[in-house]
DNA sequence: GCCAACGTTGGC
DNA sequence: GCCAACGTTGGC
């Protein structure tokens, strides 16, 4: 099994939405960078564990628990001219943009912040505070996915 | 809202 | 195939 993490803005989609979905599942779409596309395509299974985490908001960090629900399948808004994930280039012969779908599993007890897995040295490799990281999907080790849960379930720092 | 970092685009 | 210009991400 692998291990991920995928960061989504709150206000946008958050890991309430998510769980508010029909069956808590929404396909993974928009995501419009080639590395990021190549995890979910090439690497993600179903049952995969997700971290959720949550960009561009006033405290970021790990909210909740998602896991691949899909196996991988062409992003739809590729082909929708009104969407703004419109792709010109993409046809359903050959398909640009790859995805699957994310359900969320559990909300966390408490939000593991980006400060404090900053601050945990067990985590200093975790891509997500690598320099200049802007992937929105990218893997993670099973250790640094338990490491997280365990912050979760402790006391606030 | 600023800006560093980095991906993408397109002219050559 | 180089690289400058431009756009986007995302923490602060």
């Amino acid at each position: 099994m692998n291990y991920w993490l995928i960061k989504s803005e709150p206000h946008v989609f958050s890991f309430d939405d998510l769980l508010a979905s029909p069956k808590q599942t929404t396909p993974w779409d928009g995501v419009r960078n080639y590395q990021a596309r190549n995890f979910m395509r090439d690497d993600m299974k179903q049952g995969d564990k997700i971290l959720y985490y949550h960009s561009s908001t006033k405290i970021p960090g790990v909210v909740g628990v998602a896991e691949v629900a899909s196996d991988p399948y062409p992003d739809p808004l590729q082909f929708d001219e009104n969407s703004n994930y419109y792709d010109e280039k993409a046809s359903k012969d050959e398909p640009r943009w790859i995805l699957v779908d994310v359900k969320g599993v559990e909300k966390l007890p408490r939000l593991v912040t980006l400060d404090e897995i900053k601050s945990e040295e067990r985590l200093a490799d975790m891509r997500l505070v690598q320099r200049g990281n802007r992937l929105s999907v990218m893997p993670v080790t099973k250790k640094e996915f338990e490491i997280i849960l365990e912050l979760a379930n402790n006391n606030s720092p």
